[in-house]
DNA sequence: TTCATGCGCAACCAAACAGTTGCGCATGGC
DNA sequence: GCCATGCGCAACTGTTTGGTTGCGCATGAA
């Protein structure tokens, strides 16, 4: 199992949400190609894929001479349920003061 | 209006993720009160709360001698919603890709 | 007025990080 | 077999970052 804690690290670079957004538009791709588009070096690049794969938020296949990298939109279930946990927690400190506030009237 | 690759750098944190979690749940609190639950300085929390303020995600108020900070979840919304991009783009590019082989058929 | 509390600012430090260059290895095309 | 392509590994560099300590200022309580 992944640290949600690596999704959270990984989404934090911008080019790297750059990296996977452009895999979940096009589809796989390689670190060579997706060097062209950015204006970073291949081994940026592969840094990057590296650290994402890591936080499971993409899959590799070597193909031949080639590695082609594949996004996991799924990974960023674990965001989403702490954005849901937390509010889940400030709405309930607000019932919960709203409700105190009616025990004074 | 604030950067939304600030909220993004903000919760990569897990000390500042644990921050907003705990103003979350127990309202209002001040840098030095925080700073007695987590394991660091005022000055190390302070920072963490300036950037989470930066970020849209923390609002202070100087009451006397104090400033009291409060979460902002709204501010959450940004990363909700490039999720869910990414996650329309993702489902796109599978329809897409779908169709294209029902045309070789 | 005096004193303790709480804060902000600045300097400093070690570790992490994004990016680069250089090299060697494996794979596919000629 | 030979060469180009694509990759991975390692070393190095500048910058960012989480954290610390120290200081001075303002505010509230005695």
């Amino acid at each position: 199992m992944t640290d949600p804690s690596d999704v959270f690290a990984a989404i934090a670079d911008g080019t790297r949400r750059q990296i996977f957004e452009t895999l979940a538009i096009s589809g796989p791709a390689t670190a060579t190609g997706l060097a062209g588009d950015l204006n970073i070096t291949r081994q940026a690049v592969a840094k990057h894929l590296a650290i994402l794969a890591a936080a499971g938020m993409a899959n590799s296949e070597r193909i031949g001479r080639e590695t082609r990298f594949e996004a996991e939109p799924t990974s960023l279930k674990a965001v989403e349920t702490w954005i849901a946990q937390v509010d889940r927690d400030w709405q309930h400190r607000l019932a919960a003061l709203a409700s105190s506030l009616d025990d004074l009237a």
